[in-house]
DNA sequence: TTAGGGTTAG
């Protein structure tokens, strides 16, 4: 008979596959084991909550909280910041600060830095840049002093909101106040500096990172590869690979990934490819994103086949895909007009356990609404309105498009007003379709209407939105209109588009003959 | 021995 493996031991084995962040792992050996077998302990089953917490199953954290009553365990200061945690994961705002109300309220279990940092960052995650720095003062005036990870937390989130400056301020006062910065206060600087496309300022920041000795690592190169990336300079982000190389800091899948993304919104699928299959040629270091990049990048060149290749290869090695696959091939089918794969796809989907969200429902919609399969449309926004999904505006505006592209501007119409009382706010996208969709039944004077309209509420109208209404003045020969909206667009500072661009053109050439 | 911070896809 094997011996039983102690508690200590077991709880070692444990925190090392936390540790690699096989939570599954972890839920199955703690199951398979028989903890009743072995002795619960705080350690244990507090490693227990937090996986259950990462796999978004919180109702099975808070079985295993019960547990500790039942065997006559307290929790401590980690369980409690475990369970604050899991919640703001699953959004659950509320349930987190009960736990927090609780702690305070108790005797022995008061919330520490890390409980602060958590609802920090909890903040910092549904964007309350506000709410994050309430809290920083807070903890100033308290016992319980931020530290460097707080900072850090709230500065990162200033920049991916590209607040730089306010990021700088926070930057200032936390070294006045004696907190030296690491290298992920400067990786999230770099990263607003970038995104603002001040080059300048990154490399500024690259030199003072150097000169403090803190050493910029593979996270840091990322950052710089794509934001060049995304701003089209493919090239000079091949150059920073090259630089992290020659430091002896090797690339990862991302640092990868965002090279292929680059290549892919150039249209230059061929280099995307070459990096990918680069990336292969490393081993594991291809992922779903990886894969889900380069299936995005043949979809939007409609190269439908070549990406549903990719999809059966990352099958074939293993790699599960998730809903963002799914949803970018069937956007794929939608877009090449294959509808009948699209919804093969779609059952797939279900099939293998991906849940359909939001977004898969407005890409089905949509392939529906542009080929012409109307009312199949309205039978599956039916289905959408019954599963009780979260319906945005997203939603409403492809179906108002498909309504008015097929002439039926009464029903579309009837959408648009019905919007407030569904809680929804008409955007600039719903007026420009609505008035598109009157400039063809021919109702330009109520376009007109409508242009008038988005003012008064609050949405203005943009360059697209007069591109629009010109375009719909002039197919109805109403050219003295035309002439007058193309002076306010032009007041406004907005210009006309290539298609809008092609009228007037034609029309002024008309008036010359 | 467990809890909070930085990089990739619509």
């Amino acid at each position: 008979m094997r011996p039983r493996p102690s508690v200590v031991r077991f709880n070692q084995i444990l925190g090392q596959v936390a540790k690699l962040k096989h939570y599954s792992a972890v839920i199955s050996l703690y199951n398979q084991m028989g903890v009743s077998r072995i002795g619960h302990d705080v350690y244990n089953l507090t490693i227990v909550i937090n996986c259950y917490c990462h796999l978004n199953q919180m109702g099975f954290s808070l079985s295993v909280l019960g547990k500790f009553f039942k065997v006559g365990l307290e929790p401590n200061v980690i369980t409690f910041n475990t369970l604050i945690s899991g919640y703001l994961l699953e959004n659950r705002a509320a349930e987190a600060a009960g736990i927090f109300n609780k702690m305070i309220a108790g005797d022995n279990c008061q919330p520490n830095v890390v409980t602060y940092g958590t609802l920090v960052k909890g903040f910092c995650m549904r964007g309350n840049n506000r709410a994050a720095i309430q809290l920083l003062r807070k903890m100033e005036e308290g016992v319980c002093k931020p530290d460097l990870v707080v900072y850090n937390t709230i500065i990162d989130s200033l920049c991916k909101d590209t607040l730089v400056d306010d990021a700088l301020n926070l930057f200032s006062e936390m070294m006045c106040k004696g907190i030296a910065p690491n290298v992920i206060t400067y990786t999230s600087l770099i990263h607003g500096v970038c995104k603002l496309g001040e080059w300048k300022e990154a490399t500024r920041l690259l030199n003072e990172i150097v000169s403090k000795n803190i050493f910029p690592n593979v996270f840091t190169f990322s950052v710089l590869v794509d934001t060049l990336c995304k701003e089209g300079m493919v090239v000079e982000a091949e150059g920073v690979v090259e630089m992290m190389i020659q430091r002896d800091i090797d690339p990862n899948a991302v640092t990868y990934t965002s090279l292929v993304d680059g290549y892919c919104l150039r249209g230059e699928i061929g280099k995307a490819q070459n990096v990918f299959e680069l990336m292969l040629s490393k081993g594991s270091m291809v992922n779903v994103v990886s894969y889900n990049t380069l299936i995005n990048g043949y979809c939007k060149l409609k190269k439908i086949d070549e990406a549903m290749m990719l999809f059966l290869d990352m099958s074939h090695k293993g790699l599960v895909a998730n809903t963002f696959t799914y949803n970018t091939l069937l956007d794929g089918f939608g877009k090449a007009g294959r509808i009948q794969d699209a919804q093969k796809l779609f059952s797939e989907m279900q099939a293998c356990g991906q849940l359909p969200n939001v977004r898969t429902y407005s890409i089905l919609l949509d392939g529906l609404c542009k080929n012409q399969q109307l009312s199949r449309a309205m039978q599956l926004f039916g289905e959408i309105e019954a599963k009780k999904l979260d319906i945005n505006i997203v939603i409403y505006n492809i179906l108002i498009e498909g309504l008015c592209i097929a002439g039926k501007i009464e029903s579309a119409r009837d959408l648009f007003c019905g919007l407030s009382s569904k809680g929804l706010r008409p955007d600039v996208r719903t007026y420009d379709i609505m008035i598109n969709g009157l400039c063809i039944a021919g109702l330009t004077s109520e376009a007109e209407k409508f242009l008038i309209q988005m003012e008064e509420k609050g949405c203005p109208p943009d360059g697209c939105t007069y591109n629009t209404i010109i375009r719909g003045f002039i197919h109805n020969k109403q050219t003295s209109m035309a002439m007058v909206l193309i002076q306010t667009m032009v007041e406004k500072g907005f210009s006309a588009d290539a298609s809008t661009t092609e009228l007037i053109v034609n029309l002024l050439s008309k008036d010359c003959l």
